[in-house]
DNA sequence: GCAGAATATATTGTTGACAATATTATCGGC
DNA sequence: GCCGATAATATTGTCAACAATATATTCTGC
């Protein structure tokens, strides 16, 4: 095995990036592997023994490294190696304040530019079915409307920059997405915020959308204050 | 020469790592040439012809390329090389949306979090001399200033998230606001905006402090719609 | 038995050589 | 002279071997 190895392949979310490699690939396996807690916080991870999982050259390892340091995933120590990140209950935080911001100027700009029309899909996605589940406790429905939510978001505010400065926090808000919604009475707030949000956004009220949007992670953010105890 | 090469370093600003390695230097010095224009948007950047200039292997370019292109300073096409990316009137425009939300985000909790005193030293420095220098077109003062301003207020916030968006962006920030300051009369009118903003955190008024800020953007992303035709 | 030095092992850091691909130059036919 | 095919060159992509460093183990004197 040897020589280039790139497969064309189109990436599907609203990409340029229209080729995907075997770094790539490491990426996004190793980003699902610390997000599911399967590598949990303080895991070391060994170049040699990934490259050999996954068939690669520890270059490819040690490239993939890379992007998850810059994405703040996992620290680099120099000759001691990769452990992944520990998140800190300040980090936290600060991740809500950004997220309050961002999330807000994301569901601003959507709802801008999106026709009514746009957002029954997801109103019906965010319908008495689901509300079902999520008394039932069935998170992974619940965890993939709202990624759905938030990624026909993305593509309705069509600004790849803001696109792209969500993506670098969405693997630490998946982290702690998923480990809030264990906090009994969280997801339904979370549901019926999710609800308000997307009347708001089809009767295309620009500021009241996002205030809810913002008052959605404020709220998020102080059930984390008050059970921080137990999600740390 | 051969084998590691990391000479110990603290990197000054508010920064975690404590070494810098040839990557970092790279980094750095590709950075700033972006930036300043010395290698234009479109630009390609050989591999080989800087591993000859800088002496280093090509697989610390590569590196460095890496974080280059996950900071969007540049595209890497496979197979083909990098080029300094391009950035489009889009860009710009959505660039100035993300500023208004984390700027103003950073001017709030800066203000939350500092005491009156602290804002003493800036308040000074945006004082009648460097007035005069923006009225006299001196430009590198001014954009020293607003560096200034930056950084303190970005210490004063304490949200290592936050610096680190506002990192990323920070290229292609400076490489916009050093051409929106040609433009006759932005820059005094951005001198003021700063004054102003400064009054209403020694003042710690959070919410104006925030509405300030976030207007100096707004205002900034005006007069570049005004004269895009110049600008781009 | 134990502290500290010396050795062995594991792991990361770096490089130069080679493969794959794209770009440019050359050449023959018309 | 111009166009397409073919060869030559330049440039990037990948890897496997080696160097440097950190960690674990063994040894030694007491």
């Amino acid at each position: 095995m040897s020589g280039n190895n790139i497969t064309k392949l189109s990436t599907g979310v609203s990409g340029v990036k229209t080729t995907v490699s075997d770094t790539d690939r490491l990426v996004a396996e190793l980003r699902r592997r610390i997000v599911n807690n399967q590598m949990p916080p303080g895991s070391r991870l060994r170049e040699y023994e990934l490259a050999e999982e996954f068939n690669v050259s520890r270059s490819r390892v040690r490239d993939a490294f890379g992007v998850l340091e810059e994405r703040g995933l996992i620290e680099r120590i120099p000759n001691k190696g990769a452990v992944v990140m520990r998140l800190e209950a300040d980090s936290f935080l600060e991740l809500f304040d950004l997220r309050e911001v961002l999330e807000g100027l994301m569901v601003r700009l959507a709802t801008e530019n999106a026709a009514p029309e746009y957002w029954d899909e997801l109103i019906d996605l965010f319908g008495p079915e689901l509300a079902q589940a999520v008394e039932k406790n069935d998170f992974n429905a619940y965890l993939a409307a709202i990624a759905k939510f938030r990624q026909t978001c993305i593509n309705a505010a069509g600004s790849t920059m803001l696109a792209g400065v969500l993506d670098d926090l969405y693997d630490r808000v998946l982290a702690m997405t998923r480990r809030l919604m264990l906090v009994p009475g969280r997801a339904s707030e979370g549901f019926r915020q999710h609800q308000e949000i997307l009347q708001a956004m089809k009767a295309g009220d620009v500021v009241l959308a996002e205030e809810l949007k913002r008052a959605n992670i404020r709220s998020a953010r102080s059930w984390f204050m008050k059970y921080s105890d137990f999600l740390l």
